[in-house]
DNA sequence: TTGATTTATGCTCAAATAAAGTATAAGCCA
DNA sequence: TGGCTTATACTTTATTTGAGCATAAATCAA
């Protein structure tokens, strides 16, 4: 039967492993980064590894020195599919998002941790929409989009959040990829001459890493309203407004506070400890835990948080 | 730089795709497979292929004949996450989702359309929740389980909606896996001896097919509630009731059919027709079609249908 | 010591959504 | 014609959001 499915073993091909390992480190998500910020962990699949998961962890272990805690699939591609380059060996890579609690304030060795907005300046919405989606993105994209009535620029401005719309964090990668079409970042003409004046600002990274950063906020920020993920990223105990501080720096919006601790608490998704914080620098905020009953079963079941749907 | 990322090319391994294309025929779900219905499409990915789409593509159509039309990639594993063997040889598949109308009542040549619920019994509550998994599956996983108050049968009863718990559709392959991890269906215990007698109804698949087909209807399941995909499924133009009867194949439940011609019609997704179908069996029914510019939209912003949440 | 400032926390209110049901219309068929 | 089926308009009620008011409890600077 299985013959029937598969050919031969003439057409083997590489398998690479791809961590985006996101923290919050000092109220900023961060992800970790190897070559100054510039590249993600990763590393071949290899005859050793028990696993996918597993050759992943050693790589980004060996890498970084930081342990891997919850990891999930992100996407696969291939090289073909995204280098452009038709004539590349054929190579697979394999993505994972983690999240994790930073540790050791800067990592020692070359890796380090670095803030998502230094890449997507545009996304940070937690002070309102940033001036620089309206001084520079929209003119640029009106120029490249044509006519104000063209299917490109309803696109772009239903993504951005333009002429009305109503910004949705979820769309980062969609909002990305649109830029690179439109030529306004580094990676869309690597090797080209050209204009990269006019290039939008943000960090550019190594091959397509971006864009798989960029595939990982969008994940999260989908996936922070409906399952109880921010707990991977705090300490044991911490304070509610601690915790909205985490969603928002996620999903880059703010959130009404009183709200936010209304839902958190109707879903009994975190309990007292007893102790206060001290330092909070105003009236002093009562500690929490995470419920870890509770955590088994909304994992499955889900939560909601008060991130605006639209 | 590249060469920091990789260390040599002795590690290739083979990768295969597997697709679960789907539609809705005679207002059963189904699936498109091969076997007799026991193997999905499949088959290495190759040095012709452009990419692992158009590899795909490629490979359902020559085995099954049935073109492919929206797919979106669903998992990728490797062999040793899930045969369990531990010295298999190296193998990683990607798999995916396809959705299509399916074409020629039943596809001439080996494939067919099969119902999912013959693989699932239990996941269509379409008229009520199934007696089976009261008169069957609830017993069995009690004794499995063993204490009523164990983690495992707390898992058990929020999984399949016991003890009070309500049924959660979205979770079908959680299912499916706490019935594998109990022994309950036939892919547990290949080529090991022991009580195939103690399995609960539903066809099996070729290897982890099955498991695959979960995911997929866990995914479908999931999107289909923000996500215009259903359209996918629908002839080029149709009645509110017969979307609405293709929401309640793929959720597996029933819906509240005033309720859901007001979320429809509200969202603007469709548009009259100026026609009527005639052939409804009552009062004639106003015929649609869906807007292709909400389309474009909506792909990206989401949609609601009144498929409960919990 | 006091008042400004900051954070925490309890509570209200109105708008928007969702869930369920009532009522009536318009075809078919025996 | 009456019974059955499906279509479609509307009402009712409960729940969930989004937003804001008010008060409490700390710090800090004058």
């Amino acid at each position: 039967m299985r013959d029937l499915l598969k050919t031969g073993k003439d057409h083997d091909v590489q398998v690479d492993l791809i961590a985006v390992l996101t923290a919050v480190v000092d109220g900023a998500p961060s992800v970790l980064a190897i070559g100054g910020g510039e590249v993600l962990p990763s590393g071949p699949f290899e005859l050793g590894h028990r696993s996918l998961q597993s050759g992943l962890r050693a790589w980004v272990e060996r890498q970084t020195g930081h342990p891997l805690g919850y990891i999930e699939q992100l996407y696969t591609f291939a090289d073909s599919d995204r280098i452009g380059g038709e004539g590349s060996d054929r190579a697979i890579s394999i993505s994972y998002l983690g999240l994790t609690r930073a540790k050791e304030p800067q990592a020692s060795g070359p890796s380090s941790w670095t803030g998502w907005y230094d890449y997507f300046p545009w996304e940070d919405h937690r002070l309102g929409a940033p001036a620089l989606l309206f001084e520079v993105i929209e003119p640029r994209l009106r120029k490249w989009a044509g006519e104000a009535k063209s299917e490109t620029w309803l696109r772009a401005a239903s993504v951005f959040g333009f002429d009305g719309h109503a910004w949705n964090e979820e769309l980062a990668l969609q909002r990305y990829e649109l830029l690179f079409e439109a030529g306004l970042v580094a990676e869309a003409h690597r090797g080209k001459p050209g204009s990269e004046s006019a290039d939008v600002p943000g960090r550019s990274m190594f091959a397509d890493h971006r864009r798989i950063l960029a595939t990982a906020i969008a994940r999260l920020r989908t996936k922070i309203k409906y399952r109880p993920v921010v707990f991977e990223l705090m300490p044991p105990v911490f304070t509610l407004l601690q915790l909205q501080r985490a969603v928002e720096a996620l999903s880059g919006r703010p959130v009404h506070k009183q709200n936010f601790r209304r839902l958190i608490e109707q879903q009994e998704l975190v309990e007292e400890t007893g102790e206060m914080a001290a330092d909070t620098g105003g009236r002093p905020a009562k500690l929490f835990r995470f419920r870890p009953a509770i955590h088994m079963e909304r994992t499955v079941m889900g939560t909601r948080l008060p991130v605006a749907r639209s």
